[in-house]
DNA sequence: CTATATACTTTGATATTCTATGTACATAGA
DNA sequence: TCTATGTACATAGAATATCAAAGTATATAG
């Protein structure tokens, strides 16, 4: 299981990156993050619900119920262009972090 | 700057790779992280030292006061076997992470 | 003698997290 | 018919984490 700090961490862009496919709503987002992990990250509804709603809040996500007679309501979420700009400027954090970290891996002690 | 989420994941290998290269000591960590990071990530002192403590407690690092008549007291850390295995750890979570987020990325709208 | 750098520590207000709980409808199958 | 399970969304609040600020102290440069 991926730790609490990474999970945290990549809970923002994988949530903007799935959305990006396609709009989607929390219940899908949820199987679809387990699908990608290969069960490694499981996000429980109480878990992501909030975040849907505050990446809301913050304007990278946008919501609309949709209400047909033959399916069950559901909140379809869509990325903004806030959000768009928002996963670029997290793929260049990534990038960086993931370069400190690549030096760091395989250094053998000096001593 | 890093981001509070993507700074907090990567502390423990950062600190935990830092010490494989050799010993150190606190202040020369923050100095070294943020010469690794090119300034993008700063540790205050208040951040750090309580880290520290913590990998200690968990069995990852050790600690040992220096002092020697020429130089000021320092506590030298060294990492652990466990604090080693434990980094292993840390990459394979980070490379799992990563696999996620590669597929995001770059995706294009399916519709 | 003052400012800045070095070096380590802890407190506690604030923020975050996520478990537990609640609501509600659909459907499979016993 | 009744029950279990799956789908779907939401939130309170206990538990936990964070980190700025303040404290202590030495060294050195100007």
């Amino acid at each position: 299981m991926i730790s609490k700090n990474l999970t945290a961490a990549s809970t923002k862009p994988i949530i903007l990156g799935i959305l990006k496919q396609g709009n989607s709503y929390g219940y899908l987002i949820i199987k679809k993050i387990k699908e990608l992990s290969g069960g490694m990250m499981k996000y429980s509804d109480g878990m992501l619900y909030p975040v849907l709603h505050r990446l809301e809040k913050e304007g990278l996500i946008e919501s609309k119920w949709s209400v047909k007679n033959d399916e069950r309501p559901r909140k379809y979420y869509q990325i903004t262009e806030a959000g768009k700009k928002e996963l670029i400027a997290e793929k260049e954090q990534w990038t960086h972090v993931n370069a400190v970290l690549d030096a760091l891996w395989e250094v053998k002690p000096s001593s």
